[in-house]
DNA sequence: CTGTTAGCGCGTTCAG
DNA sequence: CTGAACGCGCTAACAG
């Protein structure tokens, strides 16, 4: 591997030249510059961005720190980021969390240690530790889908709680009355956030909250799942389910599917993000539909603002409006209860 | 922002005793080690991995340059490729070429200034030039997904001609002798590979082949939807249609929905790769599944024996065995043939 | 428009 | 067991 020094002797220049030359940067005589370039083809030089790096105190990369690339809203999320960050020379890394803070500690660890530019974070927990680290070790960071109490920190997420009560507010404007709620960890604020909505909407049409029918299992299929199978063997059932997001909304599916409940005859069912518009057939779900795309983007771009030397006060906090999609897993309630053995 | 020099200052040693300490290389007596991790901590020295990289020539880090990493196989991938690289300390970059060859060169190109260790590499057309750049760049490659002729590098996927054949002869048993094939681009092997296994299983069964019925569209929902168009149209119809990967499953799908034309009844249906099952209710398609995470973890781990230093002659080409599901999405041919207005 | 000097922060010599 | 010196490859600051 030829080093800049060997182009800057094969040209007859300094380094410094053959530099300028390569990043535009200064002015340099056409003809050197034709010569500089030339020396660079026949050595087929190679500029090593570490070097570049340790110099510029830049590294042109970003890290993305999420719970699973494997559900398609965070894979969304990552396609958004991608499209802004790549062309404009960004590299971007990826962290799958499984919603664990030790793992999230441990990243966040390597990536400062790495000199990332910036983190995009979806954080697992309670995000103060994280926070501070970032903080402590100057490096910029968006969160992403979940909400901190911080104003000093950028934020672009969606607003769950209003979400959350619209989709609920559909399930009472139907007649339901015994809605369970199936959630996430009680840790992250999506999880809340969208039970905050549930009550708020509960309260709105004046039903009281029933606490065995509010549970808080985790944003994954197993989870939603046995939340299912807890809720559907209370008596009386509820008559309507609304996991918190897509993946708990398919457990919750297969259990139905199993107890022989068919929705929404039997039973209604909402969910947040179901899968993209164009994998399915005839979407069925009844969703809030949050624009995942559109948050990988804006957080990348703000970031990518942040690293550029925007000023670090004024934080911004984006809140992109979901949709609610009524389809056809929603009715009105069953008029005869659903009996489980 | 400290640095290894302000350590050894404040402990009252060389950078060279911190760098022993850091990295638990060579011998150092318990007290300055003390000493050492103290000064560490009370600075809050945080070590600079560019500068290591720099002098080490080893970035740990991967990249993972796919198509699209919207696509669940492909995200599967990556789970696969971040669960193994992640532990061993290694970080991931990915990079959507969207099947475009000039993106792939443009990525490749920043990839190798960045130094990363290797690359993970699911090809956007032949892959002779990409695979060219990176081995005169001497950086390893594991190619995933799409076979390319040389014997000399190393590939980690399935047997695409084999697992269409067996999906096509599937259809072939139940009766079927019209099958139109909906295949990606005639560049990407897996495409073509598809196709030579229908033509086999055609030949087995002593059915001639159609080139009408043979599609080479791209990996799309929206190249799906097209080419169930285009071969719907004719006359007769086919009885049976074949998506080469899920997407374009998903755009013949919208398209036979429309047309009222119904899966099994009216037409057969089969794909390789249909969304991950938990996902499902009551997976519906008939699908030649592919051990996708199993994949990112073997080449991954491929990947990475190559980084530490394995010998780069003896490439190793692994074929990991596809499963044939038949699921509901096909019957025999239906006794009135599909009339198309 | 171009060159010189001096590091970026670390780890690898090789001496002690 | 520890330290001094050097250099990885590049660019910021100055000259000129």
């Amino acid at each position: 591997m030829s080093t800049i020094r060997d182009v800057a002797r094969h040209a007859g220049v300094s380094t410094m030249t053959v530099s300028r030359v390569i990043n535009r940067s200064g002015y340099t005589s056409a003809a050197t510059r034709a010569s500089v370039e030339r020396a660079i083809a026949e050595l087929g030089y190679v500029p090593n961005a570490v070097a570049r790096h340790l110099r510029s105190k830049v590294t042109k990369t970003i890290a993305l720190v999420l719970s699973d690339i494997t559900n398609p809203f965070f894979t969304t999320i990552a396609r958004g980021v991608e499209d802004v960050a790549g062309p404009r020379g960004f590299g971007v890394m990826f962290c799958n969390t499984d919603e664990d803070p030790g793992e999230e500690m441990d990243y966040l660890q390597m990536l400062t240690q790495r000199q990332v530019d910036g983190v995009l974070l979806v954080p697992a927990g309670s995000a103060t530790e994280p926070l501070r680290l970032l903080r402590s070790r100057n490096v910029p960071v968006v969160v992403l889908d979940r909400r901190v109490r911080s104003r000093q920190v950028d934020q672009v997420r969606t607003d769950s709680v209003a979400d959350s009560r619209l989709l609920v507010s559909h399930l009472t404007g139907l007649g339901h009355r015994r809605i369970a709620m199936l959630s996430g960890k009680r840790t992250i604020s999506t999880a809340t956030d969208r039970v905050a909505g549930y009550e708020l909407a509960l309260r709105d049409a004046g039903i009281p909250v029933d606490p065995r029918l509010v549970r808080y299992g985790g944003y994954g299929v197993a989870r939603g799942y046995q939340m299912a199978t807890e809720v559907m063997a209370l008596d009386p059932a509820p008559t309507a389910l609304f996991a918190a997001n897509n993946f708990i909304a398919f457990g919750a599916i297969r259990r139905l599917h199993e107890l022989r409940i068919h929705v929404p005859d039997d039973i209604s069912l909402v969910s947040f993000d179901d899968l993209p518009d164009d994998w399915l057939i005839d979407p069925f779900l009844t969703v809030v539909d949050q624009p995942a795309y559109e948050m990988g983007r804006r957080a990348a771009e703000l970031l990518l603002q942040r690293v550029d030397g925007a000023p670090p006060h004024d934080a911004q906090s984006i809140v992109l409006p979901g949709e609610l999609m009524v389809r056809r897993s929603t009715a009105a309630p069953s008029p005869r209860p659903v009996a489980v053995a």
